[in-house]
DNA sequence: GCGACATTTGTTACCGGTAACATATAGCGG
DNA sequence: CCGCTATATGTTACCGGTAACAAATGTCGC
């Protein structure tokens, strides 16, 4: 695919622009008043007549002056943004969590800088420097597992950490998170609950992933809690989580134990691809084998059969810790106590068509 | 959901760390060197000698010292990151362009700062506005469609302006991207070729998602070319486009026009959702109606049938976009010339097995 | 019309770095 | 061992704002 070239007639803008653009001083010159009258006008709350206001913001309009927000994080030292580090962007789980994020920050004039790790605990530490160095006023996290040096970089950072998607065993700070093994002993009960006996678990095979790690294990929990026996484990390569793997690890699974008559994949994507998997090769889902996942993507929603799977407000894990990071950067200010708490986020079992 | 909330016991690590962090000063004076050597310690291809750089880097560890971006860019007028804007996170074609400008970016060091639109031309400028506070270096814009007041921060920015995803008629500066009407149009063509003949399109009714719109306009534009007549639009809500209403408008176009045997999609996540409701009623694809997505996304590889899609280098259009963004950084320095140009990404159909 | 107080505006210093220039030290050929 | 150049380090000023304090102006009751 050779690219195409095609040069365009519409000047150029950026050789115009050479000058540099207008600070408070100018505005300040312009309007007649101080730069900190100027400074104040652009401030709610700050004591400046109507007038006085009405008058610089006519000039600021006129030459276009946009205020610049590291000379003023500098100044007064708040930088005015938070940073969130997710595995992928690319999931709508994170996503929705980020949404989450931004709705209950921006409340407060907080911008959200997202950062995605690619579910690596070397990049995430990268981000974690690289992000310090912009001295955000908060950080969300996924998960509770990091390298040491990440790990020091955050206990310095004097700065509220809050871990989601998860319960750490050694929380930094806060935690805004829920089991993730819980919830799949949840979806091991329900299978032996409708009558599934040898029920298998699909995930990845990588630690990389340590929700899924989890889930694995919750899996393994559950079985010998329930006398189930050992299970039987199909893993596949490395997050993120594909579909394709999924219809990979099913043939195997069917391949390699025949009796299985239900597997819970790590992920809904994976559930998926098992699925599409089966109608290929001619099993019926649930009939020849019951298929769940986890996550509650709209994939699981809308496919036939629709999905089981876990669900878990994605959003409110998002809102939850925008709004724990705000009262903690309030309870900072005020110079209140600070106690680290967990707060636990719900989730449940939705069974649908694929059990 | 009650949110159970559980007390830890981790002391409390913000309230130890009131003191503030230390600057560059203070390595400067347990160092024994002036500040400026220190910065040119950690700025590589700065003159200092090795046993120095040593000794700075040693004391840097010691304390714990974080370099503040924002002082150093408020000097040296360079604050080392990017913005891209995409309408939604939650979209493997945006986030693969994310991943791209990423990669391409990171090369020479600068972050990417990535915003959300949600498909609105309002948020845009909120955005723009937002983000021109931190004086990014450049920024990547999806699409070419922009409120007046975004149009005029852009162009008063005087930093490069990328848009993609689109072809828009009155680029800002420059482009990478492709023509979306094309690209149906083509999808059109294959069909007939095919030997379908009465050939429907379901798209969003909202003039949000442009690019959405302007695949209408190729498809209308085809179909009359083509001697194919009107055509059949079925329109649902408004973006992002979701699965479900691909579903309920593929119903209502049988339900309205039960000669039609082939449908494009906007996307091929209303296409995912097409299909599965016609597996729900039995209708054969694409025996009964033949279904085409558009943007190649991983469900349509993987489900079955597979789906019939425009395919785009999404990740491409990103790597391209930030090589040209640092491309024109360098003439900007340099004082070269800038010449403002479109980069075509090609697109190409892709038969699978719903057509 | 005066003093007490509230409101508005100005001044100065500083946030934490880096550019630009000045100076000291080292290396090296003759 | 000198003088020249290259390299290493220091000094000063400034980037573009805001905090903290000072000063001026306005308001109001008596």
């Amino acid at each position: 695919m050779a690219d195409n070239v095609v040069e365009q007639d519409n000047g150029s803008r950026l050789q115009r622009s050479i000058i540099s653009r207008p600070t408070m001083a100018d505005v300040a010159r312009l309007s007649g008043f101080s730069a900190m009258t100027v400074s104040r006008a652009l401030k709610d709350g700050a004591s400046v007549s109507a007038k006085t206001r009405e008058r610089i913001l006519e000039v600021i309009e006129e030459i276009g002056y946009v205020p610049d927000l590291s000379a003023g994080g500098l100044s007064s030292k708040r930088s005015g943004f938070v940073t969130a580090l997710v595995p992928t962007i690319n999931n709508s789980n994170f996503s929705d969590t980020a949404c989450g994020l931004t709705d209950a920050l921006s409340k407060r004039g907080l911008q959200l800088l997202l950062g995605y790790t690619d579910y690596s605990a070397a990049r995430e530490e990268e981000l974690v420097a690289a992000m310090l160095r912009r001295r955000p006023e908060g950080m969300i996290l996924t998960g509770g597992f990091h390298t040491p040096r990440a790990r020091h970089l955050l206990d310095s950072a004097a700065i509220p950490i809050i871990e989601t998607w998860d319960l750490p065993d050694n929380p930094i700070d806060q935690v805004v998170g829920f089991s993730n093994a819980e919830a799949i002993g949840a979806m091991v009960r329900d299978l032996t609950a409708r009558g599934y006996r040898n029920i298998g678990f699909i995930g990845g095979s990588s630690k990389r992933d340590t929700r899924g790690a989890d889930r694995r294990a919750g899996y393994e929990a559950a079985m010998a809690e329930l006398g189930l026996g050992e299970g039987h484990v199909i893993t596949f390569g490395t997050p993120p989580i594909s579909m394709e793997q999924g219809g990979q690890a099913i043939v195997q699974m069917i391949g390699q134990w025949p009796e299985v008559d239900a597997v819970i994949c790590v992920s809904d994507l994976s559930a998926f691809g098992a699925i599409m998997e089966c109608h290929r090769r001619g099993w019926a889902v649930p009939g020849r084998i019951a298929v769940a996942g986890f996550g509650d993507f709209e994939v699981s929603r809308c496919c036939w059969p629709s999905i089981t799977t876990v669900t878990v407000n994605s959003y409110d894990i998002g809102r939850q810790a925008g709004e724990l990071l705000l009262a903690t950067l309030d309870k900072i200010r005020s110079g209140a106590e600070i106690r680290p708490a967990t707060q636990k986020i719900d989730f449940k079992v939705v069974v649908r068509e694929s059990t």
